[in-house]
RNA sequence: GGUCCUGUGGUGCAGUUUGGAGUGCACGCCGCCCUGUCAAGGCGGAGGUCGCGGGUUCAAAUCCCGUCAGGACCGCCA
């Protein structure tokens, strides 16, 4: 049907007779000559029609799908374009054939500057087929093919064999609502859509496949985010007879290699960080090191303060260079977002020379200005912001969120998410994260996670003081993945099911099949998924997960395209042994 | 479950704070003119339940209440 590609036509085609199929990208008509640019896959040619010989010139319209047969000339001297890798040839048409005639679009898909402001994005998503005409998406969904191939290519020459696993199956436990789908041969049962590989990937290690990998969707039916989405695409990975450095290896060795595919460069530093440290020095665990404002923790200095919004309490600050002249207005607003982020609210302090100016100074003593200054290293005309709160974790986590928000206000964290990319390792995660109402300890990660061989002796005295062998890949504060040294022992696994409250009952009937593999022979095994979403999105330098998905939901979980989730026939829920309720008032 | 933002011709916006005729801008669309354009240009034109419902008022895009949709965030979750 075609000879080249538009996008491709170079000098070198000069006298080339070529045959084009493509979109109307714009249309020219001048009367007596109409110029059409010809969009494809590969890009845009200019083709020249007389309407002398080609009376239908004039009828074509934006986004008609038309074939052209012509030949390939210079352009005329003075009117080459070099805004176009094109833009030194154009093709003289001889026969034009409309094969699909076009209504106007619902909305532009230029992304060419000057075109401020985003179409409503439950239009895009409605009219998906052409907003992804967009080069911007075509760009996304393409970069985005490269990436997964490179990480999958990285995995195989490691020597990972890609097994698939079911999509039907039973709930992991992985702390998420599960999508679940009913049985019809067993009316009243369920399976559930995979949280994650977790089971099946261990149960390989056990088959003896000794390194498994997969690029493998998993759903999870919670809230939706700029950042999350029901179903989500990991890379997911399992080796046996490794350990935590071995595993961080392999998974750097990938994230290079996609990266590299994308942007042309290798990356070549993934540090490591604590998990404690990027808590106390970046109030996450999900640290964007790309620029300072790091917190300072400051409990100690006001410990016995007569303040009483800080004596005893957990104190963290971080200093905003040369913000002093910040206005009352940017401060209340922060201090309006520290209390909508679940703090007491946020503290200021203009350093001056000789003093602080603060609606708090004068309930400070002098040495605890000092310190304060010292602590945060202070200078005349930097602003420090301070958050306390008896609870540390809550008092980090507001102080570290202001950081990401402030800082990309004030022009200290990069605007684009691409670049530079800072990866970095975060590691010796807490066992667990919490206690649970029924005052159990609840995983951090999942309840197959290996507690850190220093911490296991005094697991039941100290759960939350115990630490794990689960590390995070994380990258310009964005959460690529995690992973951990798995559970191979089963009394110890046994231990950590009693310790967080599954009885011998349930973890049989939940995930009996696991620790029955476990007694015919396990080999020690760790494991890791980062997503191949969010790596897309960092490396595509978008906000939005929904911007490198081709058909994503809205942040209600609908999909304004096909309309899904809609209701179903009696007649199917009657196979299913279903009755809907009838919706709530 | 909660907080906040947004909703005005096909698209993106202004107009809403301080109620007074659907007023405006850019793009797109339709027609005519035009042989070297590059988002062509010129002239003319069409196109609106101001998301929806209720209330206040002599009068509502504008104020109030409710509701729907989209988005950001908290909870939740990776």
């Amino acid at each position: 049907m075609r000879t080249h590609y538009a996008g491709d036509l170079r000098p070198g085609h000069v006298g080339s007779r070529v045959t084009l199929c493509g979109w109307v990208e714009a249309r020219r008509d001048h009367g007596g000559v109409v110029f059409i640019d010809i969009r494809d896959a590969r890009g845009l040619a200019q083709v020249v029609l007389d309407p002398e010989q080609l009376p239908e010139a004039h009828r074509l319209r934006s986004e008609w799908v038309i074939r052209v047969e012509g030949s390939v000339r210079e352009r005329p001297a003075g009117t080459v374009n070099l805004e176009l890798p094109t833009g030194e040839v154009e093709v003289v048409v001889d026969t034009c054939e409309v094969l699909s005639e076009a209504e106007p679009l619902p909305f532009p898909i230029d992304d060419r500057p000057g075109g401020e402001g985003a179409v409503d994005e439950a239009l895009r998503l409605r009219y998906r087929f052409v907003d992804l005409r967009r080069p911007r998406m075509q760009a996304n969904l393409r970069l985005r093919s490269r990436l997964a191939l490179a990480v999958r290519q990285a995995m195989e020459d490691q020597g990972f064999v890609d097994v698939q696993t079911p999509t039907l199956t039973r709930s992991t436990p992985e702390g998420a609502r599960d999508f679940l789908v009913p049985s019809r041969k067993q009316p009243g049962t369920f399976y559930a859509l995979p949280q994650s590989p977790q089971l099946f990937k261990q149960l390989l290690m056990v088959a003896g496949l000794d390194r498994y990998y997969q690029i493998a969707t998993c759903w999870r039916d919670e809230d939706l985010r700029a950042d999350r989405a029901y179903e989500f695409v990991q890379l997911d990975a399992e080796a046996s007879f490794v350990g935590a450095e071995e595993v961080m290896a392999f998974i750097e060795v990938a994230v290079a290699a996609g990266i590299e595919a994308v942007t042309g460069t290798r990356p070549t530093e993934f540090p490591r960080m604590t998990w404690h440290d990027a808590m106390d020095r970046y109030g996450s665990d999900k640290p964007d090191t790309r620029f300072g404002m790091a917190l300072v923790n400051l409990t100690d200095l006001f410990a016995a303060s007569e303040f009483r919004a800080f004596a005893g309490k957990t104190v963290v600050g971080l200093r905003l260079p040369g913000g002093a002249d910040t206005p009352r207005n940017r401060l209340d607003a922060w201090t309006d977002r520290a209390k909508a982020l679940g703090g007491g609210g946020l503290v200021w302090m203009r350093v001056e020379p000789e003093a602080l100016d603060s609606p708090v100074a004068k309930f400070l003593s002098e040495p605890e200005q000092k310190g304060l200054r010292d602590g945060l290293g202070a200078e005349p005309g930097d602003l420090a912001l301070l958050v306390a709160d008896d609870d540390q974790r809550l008092a980090q986590t507001v102080l570290g969120a202001l950081r990401l928000e402030i800082g990309a206000e004030v022009g200290a964290r990069p605007t684009s998410l691409a670049e530079p990319l800072n990866l970095v390792w975060v590691t010796e995660f807490p066992l667990f994260e919490k206690l649970s109402d029924e005052g159990r300890p609840v995983p951090s990660h999942h309840p197959f996670t290996a507690p850190h061989p220093d911490d296991v002796l005094g697991l039941e005295d100290d759960p939350l003081g115990a630490r794990s062998l689960a590390y995070d890949l994380v990258v310009n504060g964005v959460e690529l993945g995690s992973g951990s040294v798995r559970i191979h022992d089963r009394e110890l696994q046994q231990r950590i099911f009693a310790l967080i409250g599954i009885g011998a009952e349930e973890s049989q009937a939940r995930f009996g099949f696991l620790l029955d593999a476990f007694r015919y022979g396990v080999p020690p095994h760790a494991g890791f998924a980062f997503g191949i979403d969010r790596l897309a999105m960092v490396l595509a330098g978008e906000q939005s997960l929904r911007d490198v998905i081709a058909f994503p939901k809205t942040q209600s979980g609908a999909d304004p395209l096909t309309g899904a989730p809609a209701p179903v026939d009696d007649r199917q829920l009657r196979d299913l042994g279903l009755r809907a309720a009838p919706p709530p008032d």
